[in-house]
DNA sequence: TGTTATTCTGTGAAGGTTCACAGAAATATT
DNA sequence: AATATTTCTGTGAACCTTCACAGAATAACA
């Protein structure tokens, strides 16, 4: 049965049906109390007949709520950005929340503008902003969101927005610690874009760490995140003739990428240089040798980051805040012992 | 300035202080013609001076267009929805759309209906399936969706469905006919979860194509998908006795963890076994040995099904079809000639 | 100059729901 | 039995737009 566009049904259509009036169709949809057995039996009768389903745009112009939340991602072909995403939803559905989403190619003031010009009207009743790279500054962010609450995922450590973020710096101290540990000196970095906070704070983190050493990286490379581009980093490190029995790597994509590349010299993981990744994907124990790395809780950047937005959506007092969630360290097979 | 919920600007505001009907802003808004170039200006000016952003929903509720898209999704994590549904946020908002997502764990009759009841209802102008599992009759769905129009990514193929599929049998075909060309005889299978059409039209294509050869698998294993899991499947399938020079591996994840075991057990790559993967993951050309593999175009899936889905809201008497996408072969290092 | 076509602007209604209020019916209290 | 309380139900307005229509102003034409 096609149901070309049958003429929606509507709250008075039920109520006709049922002899009512339309008010008490609405309390009965939207279980109020005061309704007695008998009328609400023969109003859900009514709906099960008509197959009537609320309208939910009228609702919401009704209400000023939409129950829905936006999330603006940049980069959502990047692991971690895609993980907490799935995890913002889940977290928002759990709560009877829709998600509605705009990737952003280039974060821009503009572009996060035309995004949420496009999310603002009453379309969305909070914004989950996974940016982490800079761009916007937060007295700008302010005013593009227009007054729409908004919680930024992964945002800078320390800076005074409301967010979640995940402690990288304690993350890549763990990395760069343990190779210390294991009795290196001579350590290579390749580390992600320095546009993004993440990248920013795992290098500055992993230097401050040799430097309480009294080391510096013998080299470094900037890669953009890719196993292709961690394949060439080692490459290029390799090729500048330093030494270095050890590698920081930004995250475990490249770090496969640079796997790739000393096998392809005859450099033998962990036997010859030791390597640590950060992300902990689901691949990495996988890898050839499993890679250590540093594990990250998205799942609970996705919780805390929807919990912290709907009550600042329930109560506009509710003060400003950064949620900090620490990271582990995943030691496997690519990192040994200096011999 | 926390502005405090000022009491939203509405288009009479705008009305008043430019002096004209709100009719005249509600034209200015959407580009009518037959709006003088003086009272334009005038009103534009006033939209600038109150920061005027148009309500929507209240837009949506006298349009009956919300100029949304629903994406339902199973299984974000894995590789290819999550490029799916990135792709499909692409072409929406190309053209105009916002993209609401749900995910939903278990394919049944009754969670599809949750997810319809909670972005039905006006909310969404058409819905995007990315659920490519079994679970739900064509009858079925189309009850569920009452009266919205969808299209399913990734259906069965030859299904009576309106949607966008790759044509993965083809894809399977390429890489078993990849390998019988390499001269080999004995292959093993490492298959999807036989609740995915993909796997299901993998696998069955894998089956005919050596049957057309006058063979069928030496053993087989079906997995989850997961890296994990195609560790446990090589080291079952070594376990078993059974000896094989090939392996077809449903999806690249399974096919890292084939190799990881597969390396363990000393096996070589491609020396002693040769291996194709399925997806042409970006990580692949970066394991050890690189991956031979089967590229799918999720971009076009994306956009295919987001043109057909756009064409159905427009034109409901949009004819239905199944548009067909064709994968490509990507040989890299994991197969050789069997010597 | 008068008539017709074109451009511009405003009014009333509708879209489907919820909120605030008030009236009616049932129940409890004195 | 009369009153106060609680439970139940209905009416009018509001939420903010767009649509359909019609009236006013301007331009084009004879």
């Amino acid at each position: 049965m096609p149901r070309r566009t049958p003429k929606p049904i509507t709250l008075h259509d039920v109520a006709e049906l049922s002899g009512v009036s339309y008010q008490t169709v609405s309390r009965v949809i939207n279980n109020h109390p005061y309704v007695s057995k008998d009328t609400r039996h023969r109003v859900l009768a009514a709906i099960r007949e008509l197959d009537y389903r609320p309208n939910r745009v009228a609702r919401s112009l009704a209400t000023r709520r939409s129950y829905t939340l936006g999330v603006v991602t940049f980069g959502t072909n990047y692991y971690g950005p895609s993980q907490m995403m799935a995890n913002v939803e889940r977290a928002a559905r759990s709560r009877g929340y829709n998600l509605t989403v705009a990737n952003i190619d280039t974060l821009t003031p503009r572009a996060m503008l035309d995004i949420v010009d496009q999310l603002g009207g009453q379309l969305v009743d909070g914004l989950v902003l996974i940016t982490p790279v800079l761009g916007i500054s937060y007295e700008e962010l302010v005013t593009l969101c227009a007054g729409i609450p908004f919680v930024m995922i992964d945002a800078q450590l320390g800076a005074r927005i409301p967010s979640v973020v995940i402690d990288q710096r304690y993350g890549s101290q763990l990395a760069t610690q343990h190779l210390l540990d294991l009795g290196h000196r001579r350590i290579a970095e390749i580390r992600g874009p320095l546009n993004w906070f993440g990248a920013i704070a795992r290098h500055e983190s992993c230097l401050a760490t040799l430097k309480a050493a009294g080391l510096e990286p013998v080299c470094q490379y900037e890669g953009n995140w890719t196993a292709e581009d961690g394949y060439h980093a080692a490459h290029q490190l390799l090729d500048s003739g330093a030494t270095f029995s050890a590698l920081v790597v930004g995250n475990d994509q490249m770090a496969l990428g640079a796997m790739r590349a000393l096998h392809e010299r005859g450099i033998r993981i962990p036997d010859d240089v030791s390597l640590v990744g950060f992300d902990d994907i689901p691949e990495a124990a996988y890898f050839e040798p499993p890679l250590t790395t540093v594990r990250q809780d998205f799942g609970g950047l996705g919780e805390q980051s929807v919990e912290y937005l709907v009550s600042m959506i329930d109560d506009p007092d509710t003060p400003m805040h950064q949620r900090v969630l620490h990271p582990t360290l995943v030691v496997r097979d690519s990192t040994r012992t200096l011999e």
